[in-house]
DNA sequence: AGCGACCGCAATCCGTCCAT
DNA sequence: ATGGACGGATTGCGGTCGCT
């Protein structure tokens, strides 16, 4: 158990990694398994597939297992490099839905007076994040799927509200929420707005959720007990924190009285190198369940790097961005020991997620499972964003590739033939063709025919492309035409004036005429089309 | 308004069939 | 024999309805 903990810290770790940072890690773990201090999990082989590709990363996972979380623990607190993670979470690889980036991320304490003081993240323009944005630290994310809708609702709108307020006041502890701005938050009916912040602050007081504790400078913080034997870390501490500290519903005011603990207020509002976060547009998270905002976590977390090692998947939907083995996945989706059987776990867990992501987001996600014979034992994810193409609604034009009912074609193909002293069903054939249909657009619109139905792009896409062929079939027999023209002129030369005696200009008419029956498409070189052109000479000048 | 019966829905679990 | 697919049962939670 502690041990899938430490190992899902470390990924989280190694995921901070610049491909230098790696190569210098990589060299690190060489050493020290030349060294052989201790009996390191990690070979140099895994910490080369594990630091060079994160698919790997994500396998390697699961045969770390196979070392003592002290292990890794160990090789965390040994490492000699300064973690500079100048690489963000970039959120997708659209950014259309991000308004900046995220830069200069500070994290400043004062400790001077009784009170912690907590300087909020701000962006480069100095500005706390828009209130368009719910921003989250990654470790966060996996807090708040735990929890029900009105209570994810109460801690992130606190995460936008605390964030203003720490900012005019760095020591405030205490945050007012009113029934009001709760309801408006989110759209709530005002007659229940009242009963669900009140059962809300009540059911969240109870709830905890526990992290790995980081110090500032991404070394894990150590607990008292810790220290092994050996003197080396076994542990980093692990921290269990109420969600709210107390709170107190104000009856009567319709509002409620939140006291965060600094913990907290601080993953609210600090955003340091070491607190990867990821933000989602708050309208999304509000409306997604608890699978779906993971889901949306794994899938969007993704960065360049694994987008660009995923790209190596051999599967056909389309490029993929990331990979997660199963084991992985369950623990994130806290589904150790729910959905047991794989399919369910897919079918409620995964499935769902997408399905919820689809429901309430722009973004699409595919998946494809990674099978080891029978058993699913990853997948990979893609995401799309149904917003990105936009289609520019170019103003098309109504009057091309319309589709008339079955009623118009057959009224209006009826008036066209009368007009035109045509047969009604050519007309008709004419007017269901998107292509062809243009020849009786005036007349359509002398007869006062609005189109109101038009052919996919598909099928007018299906259409030009059969045209397209057949004028090339055409061109084909137009060159065939003049093939077969010169041969007879070149027969002529040849042929004995009592050949050509013989052979009447009939017979060339008659070749000509047969055209289309006789198969000259085959006779691709002139001695062919000679041997034929006689052949068929023949035959006419036998009939 | 207060109460229980009832319904709908989602989450979860289980049994059976099927392909390998 | 095993894992996955699938249908269906069970559970639990809200919410609603009708009765008092």
């Amino acid at each position: 158990m502690t041990d899938t903990k430490s190992l899902e810290l470390f990924a989280d770790f190694l995921e901070k990694f610049s491909p230098e940072q790696m190569a210098e890690f990589e060299k690190y773990i060489k050493d020290r398994n030349k060294q052989s201090i201790d009996s390191a999990a990690l070979t140099a082989s895994d910490a080369e597939m594990t630091f060079g590709n994160s698919h790997n990363l994500a396998r390697q996972y699961d045969s770390l297992q196979s070392g003592s979380a002290e292990d890794v623990h160990a090789l965390i607190e040994d490492m000699p490099i300064a973690i500079d993670d100048t690489r963000e979470y970039d959120v997708l690889p659209t950014e259309n839905f991000l308004d900046e980036e995220q830069e200069g991320v500070q994290y400043q304490e004062i400790d001077n007076e009784d009170e912690k003081a907590i300087v909020p993240t701000k962006d480069k323009y100095g500005r706390v994040y828009s209130d368009k944005f719910v921003v989250m630290q990654k470790r966060m994310i996996h807090a708040i799927s735990r929890l029900d809708l009105n209570e994810r609702r109460l801690v992130l709108m606190l995460a936008t509200l605390v964030r203003g307020a720490v900012e005019a006041n760095p020591r405030q502890k205490v945050f007012r929420i009113s029934a009001a701005d709760f309801g408006d938050f989110y759209g709530l009916s005002r007659s229940k707005r009242y009963e669900f912040l009140k059962g809300v602050s009540k059911s969240l007081h109870g709830k905890v959720f526990y992290f790995w504790n980081f110090e500032t400078d991404g070394r894990l913080v150590p607990s008292a007990k810790s220290q092994s034997k050996n003197g080396r870390m076994s542990k980093g501490t692990e921290v269990a924190i109420s969600w709210v500290g107390k709170a107190e519903y104000r009856a009567g005011e319709g509002c409620v009285d939140i006291h965060l603990l600094d913990d907290v207020i601080e993953m609210l509002c600090i955003f340091d190198q070491m607190n990867p976060y990821t933000k989602y547009q708050k309208d999304w998270i509000t409306k997604l369940g608890g699978y779906g905002i993971v889901l949306l976590g794994l899938v969007l977390s993704a960065t360049k790097e694994t987008r660009r090692h995923v790209k190596e998947y051999q599967g056909d939907v389309g490029p993929m961005d990331v990979y997660y083995t199963l084991k992985y996945l369950r623990e994130k989706f806290d589904c150790t020991n729910r959905y047991e059987k794989t399919h369910d776990f897919k079918r409620y867990v995964i499935d769902a997620g997408i399905k919820d992501i689809q429901k309430h987001t722009p973004l699409r996600i595919r998946v494809d499972y990674d099978l080891s014979g029978r058993s699913v034992i990853g997948a990979w994810f893609g995401v799309d964003n149904a917003d990105e193409p936009k289609p520019k609604v170019a103003k098309k034009d109504e009057w091309k590739h319309f589709k008339m009912t079955s009623a118009q074609l057959d009224m209006f193909a009826d008036k066209i033939a009368q007009i035109e002293g045509l047969d009604a069903q050519d007309v008709k054939r004419v007017l269901e063709h998107p292509l062809e249909q243009q020849k009786y657009v005036e007349m359509l619109k002398r007869l006062n025919y609005k189109p109101s139905g038009w052919f996919a792009k598909s099928v007018v896409d299906k259409f030009v492309k059969e045209a397209q062929e057949q004028t090339k079939a055409e061109a084909i027999i137009q060159a065939e035409k003049q093939a077969l023209e010169s041969a007879w002129k070149a027969w002529k030369v040849t042929a004995s004036d009592e050949e050509i005696e013989m052979l009447s200009d009939k017979a060339y008419s008659y070749i000509t005429a047969n055209f289309e029956k006789i198969k000259w498409q085959h006779a691709n070189t002139p001695q062919i089309r000679l041997h034929m052109f006689e052949q068929y000479f023949r035959k006419a000048f036998e009939s």
